[in-house]
DNA sequence: CTGTTAGCGCGTTCAC
DNA sequence: GTGAACGCGCTAACAG
């Protein structure tokens, strides 16, 4: 393949260097088009003060030298266009939804998305969130952040923020998040309904004990619940990892007593699934011997034969929303918002009466 | 809570301006350990002709000014240590496992990893791959793309790039897959090994042919199997979208006909489980009316009552080794690579022997 | 109103 | 070890 004469009208850009191929800057297109470099950077910003002619003439250039604006550049002076969010776990498919949400009101308002895998420790979560202002992003998602309120606060003094799953007004942040008190009480209150009393319930080992974080939410509304219903003497907190392995763990924890409960609600699926695995495992039936559910409404729980009770979040939802919530933050919004959607109940078939 | 003597010493950064907080530069760093830029930059970098006592002082000045490096400025001459991993499709599982892989890796080298979110059109893929570029990114981990290979090469001419999950050879980039042939030729073995003759094939519809693209390579294994086997006349392709209502797709067609084959091969296990739901709703016993096969191992088929037959690709250890060649690439080789590794079958409940 | 000139921002690099 | 130029898009200030 030789270079024809597409070479000069054509999409190769600018001579290449030795080792890696340099691309077009915005000088090369002013110099090509024969204008400014100004007059150039306000086209590619749709910018006031130019004539369709020479608009025109630039976007040419633009296409023939296969320009494209250098962030890094951009992030020195105006915006990066980007957006980042910051999730501590890629693999719990509720953060796969969230993000599902997010993305398209982003593309469609010209934002890119950059996603940065938070990790499971509060320092690594915070590496995170700072590799992403370093980087200059326009404004930040956090999902589930687990650091400090002051930390958050600390960020969004920086840039724009909001907080997605993880409650509470603040000052300087938008949250957006559904009432997970309200969940955990709908599911205790579906297995009340049922007929059991000894309900115990699964969370999330975590040092930090702010009221906000969702696990300590759903683990107030869970002893709530119990305490409205007269149960408080049976309130039978586990604690553990949110994960797969946290829900064995879990289960493993319930085999090790005398008896076990008549029903688990766990306050993730992730965890709901795990003590399932063990459950099945060792061939206690359920929901005939126990009964299960657990929190999030993830696509796995919905497959005929894991049936999984649980709470529906409208994960979906509260990307979109918070999409549009940090949207307006980066419009010039001060003013903090804190959004409160509604669970509600998903009854499968892992809940059923207690035997006798 | 009021300003102490901690102001001189302490992590109180530059003093905030209007609206959002400044953070300190590395003049400022540089300014308060009394030495220029150019040593700080050096004390930053950890590069050469520093004395020690000086790496002292402006180490205190950093932590002191909480300073932390623009990247935005750095990516405008040197490295923005951060390297960027394309993904078409957060929810797939399979990508989750290739993350997780990853990430450590280049954390423990230093570099923070930055996920974009790809979309399901060559468009849209495209244009995350830009954006990385755009955000002078070290080097680039892109799983399964679907753009063309000269694309590909286009793009490794500018930045380090390592393809997973899609073999081939190439000159500008390293990739590194299973034999995604052997794979479903595994499946097939299996299923002929079971007595199955009536064997179909789920694969992705998409509009490109390259022979590189991991589910043309299995539809390849699934048929050169076939014909191994002297069922060529049984070979039997749907196509359909690689997810869950894509496998649900490819049951309605499999209904809409006379008969359903003994076997179905999805070249995925989400089209496999979509599958899968389709035949539970409808109450058609899988294994004995028809087996279902799937191409992944996704952790959803490890569990007991779903307990899908699969393939094993080891998604950990792709991205472990995608990001070793990437660190490689970075670190300047320049001559390609290219890994094959092995899949393993992994026979589970979905699949049995075919009734009379 | 349209277009230009002349820095700016901040970490890196090169000549001294 | 230092001073100063550099990279590239943005933006006052200014000229036509």
């Amino acid at each position: 393949m030789h270079v024809s004469e597409q070479a000069e009208t054509g999409a190769d850009p600018v001579p290449d260097l030795p080792g890696l191929a340099r691309r077009a800057t915005l000088r090369d297109v002013a110099r090509r088009a024969g204008v400014s470099t100004a007059a150039a950077s306000k086209v590619l910003r749709g910018a006031y003060g130019v004539s369709p002619g020479m608009r025109e003439r630039v976007q040419e250039a633009m296409t023939a030298l296969s320009y494209r604006p250098n962030t890094s550049a951009r992030g020195m002076r105006g915006k990066t266009f980007t957006v980042g969010v910051v999730i501590s776990d890629v693999q719990n498919q509720f953060y796969d939804q969230v993000l599902s949400g997010l993305t398209p009101v982003f593309g469609a308002a010209d934002h890119k998305v950059l996603i940065a895998p938070a990790g499971t420790t509060m320092e690594s979560e915070l590496a995170a969130v700072e590799g992403m202002v370093d980087h200059r992003m326009d404004g930040l998602v956090l999902v589930t952040p687990l650091v400090p309120r002051a930390e958050l606060e600390r960020i969004a003094a920086i840039l724009p923020v909001v907080v997605v799953a993880r409650g509470g007004a603040a000052e300087g942040y938008d949250t957006i998040t559904t009432d997970d008190e309200a969940g955990s009480a709908l599911i205790v209150d579906h297995l009340v309904g049922l007929g059991h009393r000894d309900i115990a319930h699964i969370t999330l080992g975590w040092s930090g004990d702010d009221p906000t974080l969702p696990f300590r939410a759903r683990a107030r509304g869970y002893e709530a619940a119990m305490r409205r219903h007269g149960l408080e003497d049976r309130i039978d907190i586990v604690t553990t990892a949110w994960s797969h392995q946290g829900g064995f763990d879990a289960a493993e924890v319930f085999l090790s007593r005398p008896g076990l409960p008549t029903a688990v609600h766990a306050g993730a699926d992730v965890a709901a699934l795990g003590l399932l695995s063990d459950f099945w495992a060792r061939g206690i039936d359920v929901p005939g011997v126990v009964s299960v559910a657990g929190y999030d409404n993830s696509p796995i729980g919905m497959l005929a034969p894991i049936s999984l009770t649980t709470v529906e979040q409208g994960a979906g939802e509260l990307g979109m929303r918070a999409a549009d919530l940090l949207l307006e933050r980066m419009a010039g919004r001060t003013e903090p918002r804190s959004v409160l959607l509604a669970p509600t109940l998903v009854p499968r078939s892992t809940t059923a009466a207690p035997r006798a």
